[in-house]
DNA sequence: ATTTCATCCTGGAGGC
DNA sequence: TGCCTCCAGGATGAAA
């Protein structure tokens, strides 16, 4: 469910709301959804945090991380229906809670998961109460700005635990870097979608990312262009832009950790707008399977890119 | 080595 | 009302 701009959404929120705050204790309701090298240790684990403080609020794709002062940080993949609450937000939703953090001044935050595809990481934070450990300055959108060094000191933790390795910010790709992810005779679509070349796309933000481009998501990555990867570069990251600044898209089950729903539905363009009138051009938008995902795109907008 | 496919879950929608 | 099928924002391990 959350793609990279839900995530960075509910991230946003955490970060104001517990930095600072001490845990008073971690209960793990649904202990099956631990991975990792402490999956079998997780009592104990999760008993090494009682009484730390978090100390940064992170994101990498679609994962999130919450970093703590004690010897371990958690890491929480959200699957299609993970959500975390802080207290007071939708408060009558109880059923599915999978984990709890009860914090020493008698708040709450829950982590919520109907269909259980969720995973929670416990990952080794040694040295990371020095640079590591603080969350880096701002910008002008609230927006934790990962550097360089930052980004590869999380991809080590994540390494060391046995996360499987993400290919760079899909909304801070260099051109270059994407020409060199796009190759093969695979659908663009797909290869999109693989965490391993390009991190945080979902189903919603490639869809949309693609017609922004105009390009087919049939299309063999080969075949693009350097112009159509100049563009798909361009609209990933205004799509994603948007996407975050309208703080996500929510169908059914996102809510950020205030319990509010995105507003980007509003604005798609061709996901889950099959049979409805183009945008662009007021054909009808089609649906088609795409590697086991549905793919919706305008046939007229996005001509299906070819060898000359 | 790559790439596809079923599978892990629950619930909502729509057909009959 | 009930029963059935299909569908869903993701990740992964087995199989081809």
């Amino acid at each position: 469910m959350p793609e990279l701009p839900e995530v960075e959404n509910i991230a946003a929120g955490l970060r104001r709301e517990i930095i600072g705050r001490p845990i008073e204790r971690i209960e793990i309701l649904t202990p099956g959804m631990i991975r990792g090298p402490y999956r079998r240790r997780w009592r104990k684990t999760a008993a090494a945090l009682h009484q730390t403080v978090f100390r940064g609020v992170r994101r990498r794709a679609k994962r999130l991380i919450l970093v703590t002062d004690g010897p371990f940080a958690l890491l929480v993949q959200l699957g299609m229906t993970g959500k975390f609450l802080l207290a007071g937000a939708g408060t009558k939703d109880q059923r599915h809670v999978r984990f709890t953090i009860n914090f020493s001044d008698g708040g709450t935050l829950r982590y919520i998961d109907l269909r259980r595809f969720g995973s929670l990481w416990f990952l080794d934070s040694p040295e990371l109460t020095g640079t590591g450990g603080r969350d880096s300055p701002t910008d002008c959108n609230g927006l934790v700005s990962l550097n360089d060094h930052d980004l590869d000191i999380l991809d080590e933790w994540m390494r060391q635990v046995g996360l499987e390795r993400l290919g760079p910010e899909a909304n801070r790709i260099k051109t270059t870097e994407l020409a060199g992810i796009l190759t093969g005779s695979r659908p663009i679509k797909s290869l999109l979608l693989d965490q391993a070349r390009i991190a945080g796309l979902g189903n919603i933000y490639a869809d949309e990312s693609l017609f922004d481009a105009r390009i087919h998501p049939l299309s063999r990555a080969c075949d693009l262009k350097p112009g159509n990867i100049k563009e798909l570069r361009n609209s990933m990251r205004r799509v994603l832009r948007r996407a975050i600044e309208q703080g996500g898209t929510t169908f059914s089950d996102y809510r950020n950790a205030y319990g509010q729903m995105g507003r980007f539905g509003a604005m798609l363009k061709v996901y889950r707008r099959a049979g409805e009138s183009c945008r662009r051009c007021g054909r009808a938008i089609e649906r088609i399977r795409i590697s086991g995902r549905s793919s919706h795109f305008c046939p007229f907008c996005q001509p299906l890119l070819t060898v000359d």
